[in-house]
DNA sequence: TTAATAACCGACTAAAATAGTTTACTCTAT
DNA sequence: ATAGAGTAAACTATTTTAGTCGGTTATTAA
């Protein structure tokens, strides 16, 4: 499952990309709209900036703005920010392998073998779907 | 992740796959080879016989063995015994649908609208596997 | 230069999910 | 009868998730 922190650092960032050319947006304000606890929000948002997406200034009118491109920001890098791994086994995963505690042969594992194709059917999708894309999409839903 | 238990119970019946023409096989058999904790693997035998994979028969010379041709039990149907949806959010789930929490709009949603395609693509591999390809797998894995 | 604004930071807490364990019971073969 | 083996519910411990609290630092405007 999906956390809830992921969802809300993406929600943060559609809105953020939504917001390109104006003046930084605060957290009061994302966390109002999208109904997010203010606190939560900030804990995300800062690891988002520490990872260099998003541009943050400090103080009265500061806020927070995309530090890139929305067409540039992909799923899978804000999911492995928030969430950690895309692999539903640490053995099959590219970033933060490491070996399952159950397993003992893990070269010749059935399972690892199987959710290998199932991370890289994930890792197509996530990969290839940007926060500019989730906006289009979400007019293409109003709009049909 | 992939919980320990739905890793437990695809072991068990890789096992007991294997196992088709002999007689039935004790948990603490299974236990014993795959290292699971017996009591932990006995509430998920149970489950699994409850689902109908598995016939169970007590007392002396009693066990477990497949229910039915191991070409025929997919993962999916495993893990939605074992961990419930496939999906990473509930709105994107066909079988353990629910709403999310931090959600308003969800027909416009653009995450949900992804995560359906992660969804789709997910389950065509885990809804093609079975507990004899994974078997296959294994074997080919270890006479490439 | 002081007050207000808003991000930054670390530590703490509550709730839920996961991974078991305990205890007792039921069925079956010998 | 009794020993072997699955059935069942309830309990416990550990880990992860989802926050909260209290304060610090940087920036702007009065």
């Amino acid at each position: 499952m999906l956390s809830k922190k992921t969802k809300y650092a993406i929600k943060a960032l559609v809105i953020l990309g939504k917001n390109m050319d104006q003046p930084p947006m605060q957290i009061s304000r994302i966390a109002e709209t999208e109904r997010i606890p203010k606190k939560f929000l900030e804990q995300i948002l800062l690891d988002l900036r520490n990872a260099g997406f998003l541009y943050s200034k400090k103080g009265a009118g500061g806020g927070y703005s995309l530090n890139r491109d929305p067409k540039e920001i992909f799923l899978v890098s804000i999911m492995r920010i928030t969430d950690g791994p895309i692999a539903m086994v640490p053995c099959a995963s590219l970033n933060f392998y490491h070996k399952c505690d159950e397993c003992h042969q893990e070269t010749t594992c059935g399972i690892r073998d199987v959710f290998v194709d199932v991370r890289d059917a994930t890792l197509k999708i996530l990969s290839e779907t940007s926060i500019a894309d989730i906006i289009s999409r979400e007019q293409s839903l109003i709009h049909p």
